[in-house]
DNA sequence: TTGTATGCGTTATCAG
DNA sequence: CTGATAACGCATACAA
């Protein structure tokens, strides 16, 4: 069964060599002999060995895919990004090679990174401070960020502009006169590590609040519908004069629309809540959420596109994408009417 | 740059092979020269190539999993999968390659099967008769199922074992009453296609039926909310007699719920419904659904390690797993009331 | 305890 | 147009 590029070229009465030469066209090989080895190919099923073509290239063609631990459940935009980032690898006949970073699995993302298993990374759920990006620009590995870090002129990325979008959520509220609205962030942990989205949602919160002379009030939420509930819950009853909420916590929004039930009020009529999410996501849920909804498969798309380019010239100069989609309005955000 | 262990060896003053065993521990090395070998390992950041162990070897400490074309969107069940494998690969130092298999991406399974790139397959929904399995049987490359063939003996896997745990369902309903059940499917092209557990349920419903001398209807639905939404609409629309729903088909149910809601019918007061769903999915829908909870965490795990034994010794006879999780009550099954 | 030699399967270089 | 041969980086049997 181990058939290998010498069986072929013994069994067609060829050398090796010619076979390769007849395998990726880089020499010109005449058309009897082509045939010949084909045909003993095709009956051995013969398939190059990737590891020694790899060994030989020094290339894998393959990329790595670094991933939140699997243990968090993965968003549906995370999903998102893995699904398309798969389908556009495979596309350009490059195979993914998943590593869950973070926690206990460091091993498996220094394995990809300094084992020479790939050609290049695309990273995941990037921190502000990001060990794991210095990691990669001292190995000198090709890397994409889907994110980016405080200083992101020196690396490669796609990022979702969650400051520019959730101001403009809070802006369209605005507009249509509320003026105490919430922030619905991410979980604290995640937030207190840094995690970028938090923190520039949570800015472009502060901003627009200013601008428009709102009240505004800042939670963090963790990323199950349960944690949504008794969040909302919560500034219900701290902060009775709420008549709106913009987050970024997709996961924690059927959570949101129970707790809002619960307490008897109605969306949009009695409240309102925008926010940022995956389109199918936003669509799906019960009623469908007026949100900004985040392209990701073009962004998946876009960063194995950007890695392609960086792994064929290192050296070119870093390129970036910042998705600010329009906010897609779906019927959870109306006029403002004020609370008991 | 490219440092190899030719280069450590050098700058340690010993053998490449002295530097590989005092890696390995294949044998023994002195203290002394052993610390002088890792103090330049770590100096270089040196980390064996893993192309080239690989060719060696023969082995490549890597696994390929499966799955379905990302396009269509996976399931909540299918994605607990993917986590749980990557997370039980990751915990016994295997990376996993995925591959997106089925329409346009044939390259890719054939890539994973046939270039040698990696140790053992898992392998995601399959099919009553499926080509893939046919395909990594003559390739020889050890595999295991998620999900299995219609003939199950000679290969290894793990399952859900839908049949019963439908079967379970209207039992479940039966006994509370219920007279005429719908069993709401997956798509039609799905079950078309030969996908097992489409047809286990299937079968499991009309046995059900049969023995409890109910009336059955089986209905095909697309894998999405709105999909979930017409198909009910129409179910209860042609069947008025109808007071209740089994279902498999996780995506469409936020959808269902839509449907009765929009029909006035209040889950459980007068709709009953119940399915096979992910835990997760379960518990966060609301209100949260009366299911079968598949342990995609235990059967992913179960996977991982049935694959890693397997290569171990791929002779050695095949293991199954089928699970029948019992069913957990959350309120949205209650006693049968005739509709007008 | 350490060093030397060989081969894993490919592709590139050099001859012809 | 084709053949022989030398690497790629590592692990191991063999020799010392």
């Amino acid at each position: 069964m181990r058939v290998n590029i010498g069986e072929i070229a013994r069994r067609a009465g060829v050398a090796r060599s010619t076979v390769s030469y007849a395998l990726t066209g880089k020499r010109p090989v005449s058309e009897e002999t082509r045939q010949r080895i084909q045909a003993v190919i095709e009956e051995l099923n013969y398939r190059p060995n990737a590891a020694a073509r790899a060994l030989k290239e020094g290339r894998t063609r393959t990329i790595g895919l670094v991933i939140p631990p699997a243990s968090q459940r993965l968003t549906d935009m995370q999903l998102g990004f893995v699904a398309t980032v798969v389908d556009a690898a495979a596309r350009a006949d490059l195979d993914v090679l998943l590593s869950p970073s973070g926690g206990e699995h460091e091993r498996s993302f220094e394995r990809v990174v300094t084992g020479r298993r790939v050609d290049g990374v695309i990273l995941m759920e990037i921190r502000l401070e990001d060990d794991r990006v210095t990691r990669l620009r001292q190995s000198g590995l090709p890397f994409v960020g889907i994110g980016r870090t405080s200083h992101p002129e020196d690396m490669t990325w796609v990022d979702v502009d969650y400051e520019t979008l959730i101001s403009q959520c809070v802006h369209h509220l605005a507009d249509l006169g509320h003026r105490n609205i919430a922030l619905v962030n991410r979980s604290a942990e995640l937030v207190a590590a840094g995690y970028g989205p938090g923190h520039r949602a949570q800015a472009g919160f502060t901003r627009a609040v200013a601008q428009r002379d709102l009240h505004g009030v800042h939670a963090c939420c963790a990323d199950d519908a349960q944690a949504g509930l008794s969040c909302v819950e919560r500034l219900l009853a701290e902060h009775p004069e709420l008549t709106a909420i913009a987050t970024i916590n997709e996961t924690a929004i059927t959570g949101m629309y129970r707790a809002l039930a619960q307490a008897g009020l109605a969306v949009p009529k009695d409240f309102s809540i925008a926010g940022v999410a995956a389109q199918h996501l936003a669509e799906n849920l019960d009623p469908p959420l007026t949100s900004a909804d985040v392209p990701t498969i073009e962004l998946g798309a876009r960063a194995v596109e950007l890695l392609i380019q960086r792994i064929a010239d290192p050296g070119s100069t870093h390129r970036h994408l910042l998705a600010a989609p329009p906010i897609s309005l779906r019927g959870t955000t109306g006029p403002a009417k004020p609370r008991a």
